[in-house]
RNA sequence: GGGCGCGUAGCUCAAUUGGUUAGAGUACCGGACUGUCGAUCCGGUGGUUGCGGGUUCGAGUCCCGUCGCGCUCGCCA
């Protein structure tokens, strides 16, 4: 960073070198620590730029600089004006990169006192995220979230650059706008003028983009907030940064092919890392069925296979009687003591499964755990699995979509646990050709599986008239996802831009005409004004940002996160309102009554 | 809403598994020190063990409740 020239500092305190020695410079900054010896004094200077050590000695600042530099404490806010000097070898600090050399001190001026710090941005331990959560402009002044914000501006710079140079123009959509009860919870705003009604804070542009297309905008692109008022987990917030792109007169390829070059060059110019070209594609069947998830994470094999057929070869009672029979092979397994097995197994029960059935593989054969009821099958299950001496086969029975789940976590839990090897550091995959519709055997209706303005392909489009649950259930749509190391990046799709078209999606979705018009009115009557063939997609930054600087917590790439509860535990929301608000808003509560405090 | 885990000095942690006055490092305060860089040395202050109740001769430790934080299932078109 070069400084700007300012009353209070002439350089940053990353900057000087050996080859400023000489040079007269004002720095300003926070003290970082102080070695007080008595006659002499060193501060560490810190500004988000780096550190600088200042020598305060009484022969070239005088007594009274001398007398105060002892007074400074933990990140004191300071000023000063001193003389660049080369440290003598003995002095050299390898450890910063101005470790070879020093300013002498000439005059000291304090800008801030500060109390006693709750922690210091030393990052010598590590804090209790809540305290953190609490002192956030403490937090930020370490190192480590210091380059976290520097990458995520660098990062919506390049989006915007990129986009930008090809023509997207950034278009912004209100906060304040319409609830639809589809998609996740709502966060609500009452109106003040209209009584008794309420906005809706945006669970993700969708609809605004769309008509922007129709618009004529062409290439739209935008770093938006969204909300969904959804329990947050370690990858999820309530509020949430997506990069938003839709572009007119395309089809899925092209829109891929622009993000991958996007992703190309975030991940040239951040880490110097290259991303495979292409990125391949993956059926989302294939992904489900090898995977067990939607967003297979394909830096380790463990692959699901499918041995419904030899489980319902065996005496064992699990087996012959489930739908389905999976199993996963986990190298190196074998060395999990029964305690561990036995553990997974109630693990396993969180997923919704029964239990896990596991055996060892030892030279040929199977032993341990269910290998009795295995004896049949062995030969031809090791084959099938490929599995070798001192191997873990992990078998999950029941019916598909549990199978599926706890196969899939338990390769991710097998990968942590055992600290496999990665093959790649970056495993890219497109997800695509998803179902289009999923029935929801409980309310007895479909669901879209991505949002209900997808694109069905082409050839189903001739199938849309029908009701048959077997052809619904056949039908693929024109979404993607792209997939970084199991994380869901982005997502999105060829959009619906034929008014019938949307119409029949909406009735078989249960819609009913009248509610066709009151929710989405406007983006039929849309449609129906000439509206281009469109699509896109959303990125989600915060996860993006998380991959670049490796950590598993979304908390640590935003400048002010909540907490589980939805918190901000630094300025204290959420927060109740005082009648008056609450009048002007027409809003009554209805709270359970609190105790009587006593 | 459910499951699991955590909560002890400003901070990071300990406390022989229910037993004397709850300790250590660091920070903080005072003193010494002209080449340190997580400075060093000497001395000192600092505790409602998250909160409330219970069991017990005795609770940081066990039980119940509650609050907060984290992970997670459900949820997230």
């Amino acid at each position: 960073m070069e400084a700007i020239e300012t009353r209070y500092r002439t350089q940053t305190c990353g900057q000087l070198r050996l080859s400023d020695v000489g040079k007269t410079v004002k720095l300003a900054g926070w003290v970082h620590s102080y070695r007080d010896h008595g006659g002499l004094v060193f501060v560490d200077l810190r500004d988000r730029d780096g550190i600088t050590q200042l020598v305060f000695d009484p022969d070239t600042c005088g007594q009274q600089a001398h007398e105060e530099s002892r007074r400074l404490r933990s990140e004191f806010v300071i000023s000063i004006t001193g003389k660049v000097t080369a440290r003598s070898a003995e002095a050299l600090n390898k450890k910063l990169p101005t470790g070879e050399i020093e300013v002498h001190v000439q005059s000291l001026e304090l800008l801030s006192g500060a109390a006693t710090p709750p922690f210091t941005p030393d990052q010598h331990e590590s804090v209790n995220e809540e305290r953190r959560l609490e002192y956030r402009y403490i937090d930020l002044r370490r190192p480590d979230m210091s380059q976290t914000l520097r990458t995520r501006y660098r990062v919506s710079k390049i989006m915007r650059d990129y986009l930008g140079e090809r023509g997207f123009w950034e278009i912004e959509t209100p906060f304040l706008t319409k609830s639809t009860p589809e998609g996740s919870r709502d966060f609500i705003v009452p109106s003040r003028l209209v009584p008794g009604s309420f906005y809706a804070l945006p669970q993700s542009p969708q609809l605004f983009k769309q008509i922007l297309m129709v618009g004529g905008v062409d290439k739209y692109m935008q770093i938006v907030r969204c909300f969904r008022d959804e329990d947050p987990r370690a990858d999820r917030q309530a509020e949430f940064t997506q990069l938003d792109v839709e572009m007119s007169f395309i089809d899925m390829e092209n829109i891929i092919s622009i993000i991958e070059g996007l992703l190309r060059t975030i991940w040239k110019q951040i880490l110097g890392v290259e991303i495979p070209d292409p990125i391949p594609h993956m059926d989302y069947d294939v992904a489900v069925n090898r995977y067990g998830t939607d967003r297979p994470d394909l830096r380790f094999g463990m692959e699901l296979k499918d041995v419904t057929d030899l489980g319902h070869a065996t005496d064992f009672g699990v087996f012959k009687s489930a739908p389905m029979v999976k199993c996963i092979r986990v190298p190196g397994g074998a060395k999990l003591t029964r305690k561990e097995t036995d553990a997974l197994a109630d693990w396993s029960k969180g997923f919704g499964a029964k239990g896990l059935a596991v055996t060892k593989v030892t030279a040929g054969s199977l032993d341990t755990g269910i290998a009795k009821f295995l004896a049949s099958i062995a030969p031809k299950l090791i084959e099938r699995m490929e599995a070798h001496e001192g191997d873990l086969l992990c078998f999950a029975a029941d019916q598909p979509a549990v199978v599926h789940k706890v196969l899939g976590e338990l390769r991710l839990k097998m990968a942590r646990d055992l600290k496999l090897e990665p093959s790649t550091p970056w495993a890219w995959v497109w997800v695509v050709n998803f179902p289009l519709l999923d029935w929801d055997g409980e309310e007895k209706k479909w669901n879209a599986v991505h949002h209900p303005f997808t694109s069905p392909r082409d050839e189903d489009m001739a199938n849309l008239s029908s009701r048959d649950q077997a052809v619904l259930s056949a039908m693929k749509s024109k979404a993607y996802d792209i997939v970084l190391n199991g994380y869901e990046l982005g997502g999105g799709s060829i959009r619906i831009h034929r008014m019938d078209v949307q119409q029949e999606i909406f009735s078989i979705l249960g819609i009913s005409s009248e509610q066709q018009k009151l929710r989405f009115g406007f983006l039929l009557d849309a449609l129906k004004f000439g509206a281009p063939p469109h699509g896109g997609l959303a990125l989600g930054l915060d996860r993006i940002i998380m991959l670049l600087r490796g950590t598993s917590n979304i908390r640590d790439v935003i400048a002010f996160p909540k907490t589980q509860s939805g918190a901000d535990l630094m300025c204290g929301s959420p927060s109740e309102l005082d009648d008056k608000q609450l009048r002007e808003t027409h809003i009554r509560l209805s709270m359970p009554a609190k105790p009587a405090a006593t």
